[in-house]
DNA sequence: CACAATTATGAGCAATCACTCAGGTCTTGA
DNA sequence: TCAAGACCTGAGTGATTGCTCATAATTGTG
């Protein structure tokens, strides 16, 4: 426990019970502020008013700026592999049309309450190496678990697997970006009916 | 013409050479620079001092920073409806695996160069309702498009071809997102390959 | 109640950045 | 050759922003 440790983390962990409560009020002003006007000019002072918090309270919590976006994607991405895992965990479905049928779903759902936000923690991911890292380690994950589905399937008939994986991965990433961006959004039914239709027609050849 | 106009052009039209020449190591700079370190840290300084002149002498060209990214869009979405133009002014392949297969390389071609920059211009459209609306527009015309196509090709048989030609469109479009970002890009032929497949397999149901 | 630890405050600092302007240098044309 | 206009220069300005710190308020503890 060094004495001189620079001061990366804040003060100590909360102990009391509004402690807690501010950092809370924090993280959801912070999406709000930066889902409106993008990171950069999302302003600390602007996130510390709409919490309704002074400024300084905000530093006591967060060490900077880019550690209020750290925690708010780290808790995305936590919250995507909960999911993922306990969707993995139970009995998938047989045929790949009602797997894919899963997975599309799970992703839409996830994306579907905040997408402004998400949009932009994907744009500034690059900002970090750490937080790229981290979104990389995600989606290559996934990428593995799809190939493993692609070739263990018996409907499955690709021969580039590795491509096909991520292929599939990189579609149903754009299921989030095809529901948000556009001022005249997708329906999501219909995106998730056609996104499994040409997922599965694909992979059967 | 008043003459009360607000300065929002800069000074009158390029008279000698080196005028034109000066504005073109702009753009470049430019080019560089954002594709770099991205809009908001890309600053008007770096670029001047990249392009080997002075700061004054970018304003002399440029009213202000987003002018600078609304030129460079512009000539983005100029070369690519021009080569779209082009492509679809001669005759089109019979069947529509070959079809796809045309647009998917225009797409990956358009693209290849400086998916960095192409990256982050996409992204900062929104800053602006004229260039979002401007990309918005070339985006509804290719969806147009490729409605025409499915619903009158013989081998297409999508019933909700409105859908699926959004779908169609934004699955080209994942090609250039998936080309670039990732530290480990995806080989072109055979993402093209796969994704003509993709597409062929799914219109054909 | 006292008093120490924790949490909250917000004016202000230092740094950064888009942009200006007063004055230079170069090109052109007569 | 020599003005007049075109082009270039870069230190400086005003505004913004991330963040600090001295101080105050609140809470837990005996």
């Amino acid at each position: 426990m060094p004495s001189d440790q620079r001061r990366i983390q804040p003060r100590k962990q909360p102990r009391q019970v509004r402690a807690e409560l501010t950092r809370q009020r924090i993280l959801t002003a912070a999406a709000h502020v930066f889902a409106e006007h993008g990171y950069a000019a999302g302003t600390t002072n602007r996130i510390a008013e709409r919490a309704g918090i002074s400024i300084g309270s905000l530093y006591q919590y967060f060490p900077n700026k880019d550690a209020i976006l750290a925690e708010l994607l780290t808790r995305h991405l936590d919250d995507g592999t909960a999911a993922a895992v306990q969707v993995l965990t139970g009995p998938l479905p047989e045929s790949i049309e009602d797997v894919f049928r899963v997975f599309v779903r799970l992703a839409v759902e996830a994306h579907l309450d905040d997408p402004h936000l998400l949009r932009m923690l994907l744009e500034e991911a690059p900002r970090s190496n750490e937080l790229l890292e981290r979104v990389g380690k995600v989606k290559r994950a996934m990428v593995e678990h799809t190939r493993d589905l692609l070739e263990n399937h018996p409907e499955v008939r690709v021969a580039d697997t590795a491509t096909a994986a991520r292929l599939v991965i990189a579609t149903v990433e754009l299921a989030v970006h095809d529901l948000l961006a556009e001022p005249d959004p997708i329906d999501a039914r219909r995106l998730e009916d056609e996104m499994v239709a040409m997922l599965t027609r694909y992979v059967r050849g």
